[in-house]
DNA sequence: ATTAGCACTCTAGCTTTTAGAGTGCTAATA
DNA sequence: TATTAGCACTCTAAAAGCTAGAGTGCTAAT
């Protein structure tokens, strides 16, 4: 069933009115302020249909409408379609690009406190890391009498350090000799390769440095189990702000969720997978307890991988556009950032 | 005044019963679950007696009573000068032990879940770091082509590094060279002392190196600015399992404030001075929007030197005597692991 | 096709009612 | 004298009842 024109100004209109004021619409509030050559007679009639169609629904017989999840749907879809225009004040990143030279996870971590900020919804950002990742770097080098550092890079910038307690005696020179050795034999491989099959061998190999050589390894295997998403959550308190959030445990529920950092990180990866703007509203939501909040994730990539990926979430009845408008742009910066450096 | 025995006996009854009931204690609760030797009327007594004390108040007339913050005081006196027992269960140390060779940031971020999982309120740590900080080394090392990794290492195992981009070609040598230097010059140094004035010195000294020794100057800057104490926040959803924070407004106050990180830091920091473990009860709290919690906190110190807090934001009905054992342990573990290492 | 007019519906918020929990006081008891 | 049984009294939280007003759907007029 394809809308009129009408209908879909007005089905328009009750979305944007609704998201504003979080009060069900009625058709006085239409014609009065968004489309006045139409008296709410007439606008009540259409409204009927609208519903009948299942875009609203009436908490109860002699109340407003309030958008069901179809009616915000076609609201995005019509955003995503180019017809609602964005827009985007660009002085939010002028105060980022002035950090732009951070560490990838302080420029995540500030990103995150923008996103929030801006749009008083909660921000969460999961730098993905996986096992496949290729090792660029080691170095091992003394810190004092008593202890080593052993430093790991990885693909995409990521540095870990790890500590190693050195048992025996060990002059400058023998402990930079087995990093130089350790380097080599490693750079270029994937953390996944380091399987015990392969320490065991490295460690045979390494005979002579005994003890220490045995924690290098396995601060290198510890890495190794460390190493997967990152996640950078910001602005829980924002969900306390939403009239559709005065539950106390619906806020729990929600927030629970958002808490279990790993669980987050697999769901946002499998669920931004295909496109790189995804809109998930309501109960298109495949977690469950998250139903009665909409997501809206975009993937960040360089060189055609994905690095990562920006989440909000708020409620249903969320500003759309808004989010949409900075979604856009957030990933578009930071594909700039991380690429150009 | 002094209380009678049988006073004190009955105000650490209803202490008790409230922090497990969070329900107004009537004098019948009492007198069977606590003091079956005594009637209800005795009690009665008593209790109006301890009420006019200001031990207790009656939210209205046919109340039972419920603790004021001045009985809660008497109840934290009695346990910390030892008249209370206190218990630990030391299963959760063996979990904890398992993993005490990892770093300092994710052994402080696994004792906070810990914490906040146990008690079920919420675990802020403030790791304390200052510009006081002496660098114990600085190593400076070549990534591929374009970019060079800078390792600062300073006082308590804090490990910091910072990207390089090399603007103009340098052999590895050249690099190590200037690393071996600028460690040279620095360490033993506080990060305090890299003002304007030495950091001008520096460059000028090392204008051979020019391109890369002012981003590498720029980067221990940086370090210095970034350095401040780190806060580690855990179980925030906790509060809303709270009966007494049934008020989303409430909720929303007590969240706002813990997740200004420097703020709270700031004020553990202040208030942990002195005493090691500290409780603060309801408005003894000076931070205005913490008046409807208490807070306990405790300091970890090596070497005489405080190294960092714990603390436990809880209901003033917290189950002090638990989360007193708790901290107690912590620190003591604490302690015991970093110096070991 | 649109709209003015009107009867109708439903709720949020207010008042009223009521059962029950707990008190304080008095008088009896040990 | 210290304790306790008994009882009238108080207060609230939850249930029930009431009401204004917002918004509807339908009918009849334009």
């Amino acid at each position: 069933m394809v809308l009129t024109e009408r209908q879909k100004k007005i089905l328009l209109a009750v979305v944007k009115d609704y998201i504003e004021s979080a009060e069900p619409v009625g058709s006085r509030t239409i014609s009065k302020k968004y489309l006045p050559s139409l008296s709410p007679a007439t606008i009540r009639n259409e409204m009927a249909d609208l519903e009948e169609m299942g875009y609203f629904y009436q908490p109860h017989t002699s109340a407003g409408r309030v958008p069901t999840n179809k009616a915000y749907r076609y609201y995005v879809n019509a955003i995503l379609s180019g017809e609602e225009k964005l827009t985007f004040d660009d002085y939010l990143f002028r105060e980022l690009l002035n950090e732009a030279k951070e560490e990838i996870e302080s420029l995540l971590r500030r990103i995150g406190k923008l996103i929030s900020r801006t749009t008083d919804y909660i921000s969460i950002i999961v730098a993905l890391r996986s096992r496949e990742s290729v090792i660029k770097k080691i170095e091992l080098f003394r810190l004092d009498l008593m202890h080593a550092l052993m430093i790991i890079v990885t693909e995409g910038g990521w540095v870990h350090h790890k500590l190693i307690t050195l048992k025996e005696d060990m002059d400058e020179e023998e402990i930079e000799e087995l990093g130089r050795y350790i380097n080599e034999k490693l750079s270029g491989k994937s953390l996944g390769s380091l399987d015990e099959g392969f320490i065991r061998e490295l460690i045979k190999k390494l005979e002579e440095y005994k003890g220490v050589c045995v924690e290098a390894i396995q601060a290198l295997a510890e890495v190794r189990e460390r190493f997967n998403s990152k996640v950078y959550l910001e602005g829980v308190t924002n969900i306390l702000k939403l009239p559709e959030f005065k539950d106390v445990e619906k806020i729990r529920i929600v927030l629970e969720v958002l808490e279990e950092e790993d669980f987050m990180a697999k769901m946002l990866a499998e669920l931004s997978r295909g496109e790189n703007l995804k809109v998930i509203i309501g109960e298109e939501n495949p977690i469950d307890r998250m139903k009665e909040c909409s997501l809206v994730t975009a993937s960040y990539s360089l060189g055609g991988k994905i690095m990562g990926i920006l989440g909000i979430v708020g409620p249903t009845r969320m500003d759309y556009k808004r989010v949409i408008s900075l979604m856009k742009a957030m990933t578009k910066f930071l594909e700039s950032v991380e690429g150009g450096s």
